[in-house]
DNA sequence: TCTGGGGTCCTAGGACCC
DNA sequence: TCTGGGGTCCTAGGACCC
């Protein structure tokens, strides 16, 4: 049996802006989307407030006033930052960290609980024990699939004599953990949990399982009771923990069950994690697709999500932006454009990837019933994959061109890399024609030393310290931030300062 | 007045092949 | 009464994640 372990850092953008102000410790703090549109993070004191995820600013203006609420703009210097060390804490534990998002990371734990010859420690000694003690009285409490949601099972209830397993079918005794190792892994994980709110300042919740998927609900569940009790982690492995911990798990917030699918699975009477883990996996493929095929027998302990050893390219690139405000004139959308392109070619070569194509797009304020509603895009492909500034930027500015209609008031454009590939394989493959009649040899490589010399410079003298006219000098699309905090880690210019009394 | 950004994966359906 | 079988590739759209 694997253990792996899902750290999820606790309202992770919120807890950035407090580490560096412990004046806020205890303060309700919001952080704001690009534009100061919407909020994306809430401290626990902000959402006791009842301040909802993704709540337009202007609608909790009101109350954030009165209530005294700390409003930040996002600010992804610092959170990156923070969160790169984070996941470097992470290290003491184990090699295999699997950074997921910003805020979370899936840490595969089984090396530090197994013997030698691989098997977890301790797992033949007390199996004998476990067995006669643990699991005497049988799984108790559950009497078939009648008792689990009552009547109303629908169309699942008709596949249920075929399709719906017993528990136990599922969950062979043989998946349970030794007693030692148990204590192992709850000593181990109370002080991860530990170790990182003291080394990075960022307070998070730890889950354990021997998937993802519970891994993920037992994350949920840590988060859930944490607060109240002081205990920040929880354990998904024994089949009686899971039965018991699954039941009070609403649906909603198994991994992979989003907005869509919930009122599905309600109308099919699943109501809880333990409801859609007794699904028949082949039902769930024929009605809804491999993912949720897959999302059952992670919950039965079955390992379907498996961390890649050589994670795969990524496929694509964007840089999109909403505008502080409409932009109604060319020259202002090619800054703007120019400046997406600028900075997609730049976030290319850190990752040492190269676009086959790029796709511009850009749209009007699809909110406003009033104005119209415009939705435009085009793409284009490179002769060879590229991650060159200037081959990049001006293949995007003649698509900026087509796309325009200066009688339309414009608020977002975006810039998208299409098929990036690695930049080996970019730089190995053929011309069709050779040489290549928009950007023979010489151009080619005077671009490459331009860029290496403007990747020099910005990473010396920071970001965009030097970079194309086209982006503008003085650009007035810039989206709103209006309540940035310094990036205290990632600029000298921010440093915190620290005053003895 | 004021509502984000950046990703991935899967499926269905059409075009085309023999 | 009656319309082959089996495959690949591509794209748009929909779903999910944070």
């Amino acid at each position: 049996m694997k253990i792996i372990g899902l750290l999820d850092c606790d309202s992770f953008f919120a807890s950035c802006e407090k580490v560096f102000r412990p004046d806020w410790a205890n303060r309700p703090v919001v952080v704001l989307s690009n534009n100061d549109g919407c909020v994306v993070a809430r401290s626990p004191e902000a959402k006791a407030l009842g301040i909802a995820m993704g709540a337009p600013l202007f609608q909790i203006r009101e109350l954030a006033r009165r209530a005294g609420v700390v409003v930040r703009s996002g600010n992804f210097a610092l959170y990156g930052d923070l969160s790169r060390r984070v996941v470097e804490t992470l290290g003491r534990w184990t090699p295999n960290v699997d950074v997921y998002s910003i805020d979370e990371a899936f840490l595969d734990l089984t090396g530090r609980f197994c013997d030698s010859s691989g098997r977890l420690r301790g797992d033949d000694a007390e199996k004998e024990e476990e067995t006669e003690t643990g699991n005497g009285g049988g799984l108790g409490g559950l009497r078939g699939l009648d008792g689990v949601s009552g009547g109303g099972l629908g169309e699942l209830g008709r596949i249920g004599k075929s399709g719906c397993v017993d528990w136990r079918e599922f969950c062979a005794s043989d998946e349970r953990l030794p007693a030692t190792t148990r204590r192992e892994i709850e000593r181990t994980a109370a002080e991860i949990v530990e170790t990182v709110r003291r080394w990075t300042g960022i307070p998070v919740s730890l889950g354990l399982g021997p998937t993802r998927t519970l891994a993920k609900a037992a994350s949920r569940i840590a988060k859930r009771d944490g607060a109240a009790t002081g205990r920040k982690f929880a354990l998904l492995f024994d089949p009686e923990e899971r039965e018991r911990e699954l039941k009070r798990l609403p649906v909603g917030d198994v991994w992979g069950v989003g907005r869509r699918l919930l009122p599905a699975f309600w109308r099919l009477g699943l109501r809880t994690a333990f409801d859609l883990a007794r699904v028949d996996p082949i039902y769930m493929r024929k009605n809804f697709s491999i993912v949720q095929e897959k999302t059952v027998r992670e919950l039965r302990g079955e390992r379907t999500f498996d961390s890649k050893t050589r994670p795969e390219a990524q496929k694509s690139l964007q840089i999109s932006r909403s505008f502080g405000a409409t932009v109604e004139t060319l020259a202002e959308m090619e800054e703007a454009v120019s400046s997406f392109a600028s900075t997609a070619a730049a976030k290319m070569r850190a990752r040492k990837i190269a676009a086959s194509g790029v796709y511009v797009y850009m749209s009007t304020n699809g909110r406003d019933p009033n104005a119209p509603r415009r939705n435009v895009g085009l793409a284009v492909n490179f002769a060879r994959p590229t991650n060159s500034t200037p081959e990049f930027l001006s293949a995007a500015l003649r698509l900026t061109r087509t796309l325009f209609d200066p009688k339309l008031a414009w608020r977002k454009a975006g810039v998208v890399a299409l098929e990036t590939v690695d930049e080996s394989v970019a730089a190995s493959r053929q011309y069709l024609f050779e040489p290549d009649p928009e950007r023979p040899a010489e151009r080619r490589e005077r671009d490459r030393r331009l860029c290496e010399a403007l990747d020099k410079a910005n990473a010396t003298f920071g970001k965009k310290s030097v970079f194309f006219a086209s982006d503008g000098i003085q650009p007035r699309w810039t989206p709103n931030a209006r309540f940035v905090s310094p990036s205290y880690t990632t600029d000298w210019n921010a440093l915190p300062v620290v005053r003895a009394n």
